[in-house]
DNA sequence: TTTCTTTTTTAGCCTTGTCTAAATTTTTAT
DNA sequence: ATAAAAATTTAGACAAGGCTAAAAAAGAAA
C-alpha cells in the first residue's frame, strides 16, 4: 500500500465510525483536504484492491480486509504516540504529526517489538484504545447515562426502554443515536443536566437510566 | 525535500567519499539501482535547489548545503539504528532496512529527543560515527599503519616519509592513496603482513610506520 | 587525428496522485 | 412531479519520478 492509500483508508475508517453506514465522497474529500474528484479516483483504486465496497454515487464502506488494514495503521500510530510520550517525554498534544509519519513505516517486527518495549499498552496518551496485532479492537462497553462521568464526552448508542412515548420524548429533545453529549451536573436524585450540541437540557433519572452511551473516541 | 531527493543526496554523499572529486552519473545510477537518464533528471533538480554542483557530462559534487543535508539524513539513520539495537534488541545486521524508512521522518524535535534518550551516542551499532545536529562529523584521525589493529579495514590516506625510493617502493607494491588494507599478522618486531585487494604482502616496520591509514567507514 | 566505444543527455512516454471544468446523477424544494 | 440545488463522476491536464530509445559528447585506440 502506498502512503496515500494508507491515509485514505485510515480517514475512511474514522468517518465510518461516525456515520454508521456508507461514507460519502464529499465527506472523505473534506476529511482528506482534497477535491471530491480526487476521492473518486482513489476509492476506485481501493475498491479494485478489495479494501472498499463502492457503488457509484452511493458512497463507500470498508470491507473486512480494509477495516483490518486501517486498524493496523491506527495501531502503529497509537503505539508510536505512546513511545513519544512515555519514552521521549513529549506532551500528549504534540505527538500527532510525528506519529502521522511514523505510522507508515513498514515492519511488523518493528511494531511488535515496540509494543513489547512499551509494555503492551492498551490505550494511547489520549485514552484511545490500541488495536491488537490482528487489527481487533477491545470494544468499549456501553453504559447507562446514569453512570456517566461529568465532563466526559459520550455518544448516544441506544436505549433500554423502548416504549413509544419515551422514544417520542427523546425525539423532541433531539436525543438520537450518534449524538454527542456531556453531563454537566448531577443532582442528589440522579437527575442531571446534559449538553447536546450547545444546548443544555435537564433530564430525569428515569431518562438517564434508559439511555445507553459510550465514551467518545477521538480520532487519529 | 522529497523521499527520492533525500535518497539521492545520501547516495551521492557516500559515493563522493569513495571517489574524492566528481561523482559520475553512471555511478549514481548503479548505486541507486536506476537508469542513468533518471539520474540526469534528478541531479538537475538537486542542482537547481543548490544542493549539487553540476556541469553537463562532468558529474556532480555536493555543495556545502548538500553535504549538510545528507549528513543530517545519515545522522537520523544511525540514531535510529542505535535505538533499534539498544532499545528494541534487534541484531545490528537486521536494522538497516527499517532505519532506511525511519531516516525520512521529518521532525527536529523527534531526532534531538531520540539522541538524548539514547545518551548522545557517537557511533552506530556498526561502529560508524554519528554526525552532530549541525551535520558535522568528528574526523576519524589518521594513524600510522604500525599502530593499526589486526582485522580492521583501513584506507591508506598518506605517507610520512616522502623520499623517492620509498614512494617507488610503495608504487611497486601497489600501495596508493585510497587503497583498502587489512593487517593480517604482526611480528614481534612490528613488521607485518597486510592484505591489499586479495594479495597479501609483507612489509617492514619502517614501511608500516611511514604509512598513514584511517579506519574504513561502511556506508548507510 | 580520426574512428570506435563508452558515458551522458535528450526526447518522448508511463504511472501515481492531484487538480479544474464540465457532465451526470441524486436529492430537495416547490 | 418537476425544477433547482447539491453531490458525484468523467474528461483532460499537470508535476514528480521513473523508463526506453536515440542523439550527442567525451574518452580511448588505432
Amino acid at each position: 500500500m502506498t502512503l496515500a492509500e494508507e491515509n485514505y483508508l485510515k480517514g475512511i475508517f474514522h468517518l465510518q465510525r461516525e456515520t454508521k453506514g456508507e461514507v460519502s465522497t464529499n465527506a472523505i474529500a473534506e476529511d482528506m483536504q482534497t477535491q471530491p474528484s480526487s476521492v473518486t479516483d482513489m476509492i476506485k483504486k481501493l475498491s479494485d484492491k478489495g479494501l472498499l465496497l463502492y457503488k457509484k454515487y452511493k458512497g463507500v464502506q470498508l470491507t473486512e480486509l480494509g477495516r483490518q488494514k486501517a486498524s493496523l495503521i491506527i495501531r502503529k500510530h497509537r503505539l508510536w504516540e505512546v513511545f513519544l510520550v512515555d519514552k521521549l517525554h513529549f506532551y500528549w498534544d504534540e505527538v500527532h504529526e510525528i506519529a502521522e509519519q511514523l505510522e507508515h513505516v513498514q515492519s511488523d517486527a518493528l511494531i511488535n517489538r515496540l509494543d513489547a518495549y512499551l509494555g503492551y499498552p492498551n490505550f494511547d496518551p489520549h485514552g484511545d484504545p490500541i488495536p491488537d496485532k490482528n487489527g481487533n479492537w477491545t470494544v468499549r462497553e456501553k453504559i447507562s447515562l446514569k453512570n456517566a462521568e461529568i465532563g466526559t464526552r459520550y455518544i448516544c448508542v441506544g436505549v433500554k426502554d423502548t416504549q413509544q412515548e419515551f422514544l417520542r420524548y427523546l425525539d423532541k429533545k433531539n436525543i438520537q443515536i450518534g449524538v454527542e453529549m456531556i453531563v454537566m451536573n448531577k443532582e442528589f436524585d440522579d437527575s442531571m443536566e446534559i449538553q447536546i450540541s450547545d444546548t443544555v437540557i435537564f433530564i430525569s433519572s428515569f431518562v438517564a437510566e434508559n439511555i445507553y452511551v459510550q465514551e467518545k473516541l477521538d480520532r487519529n
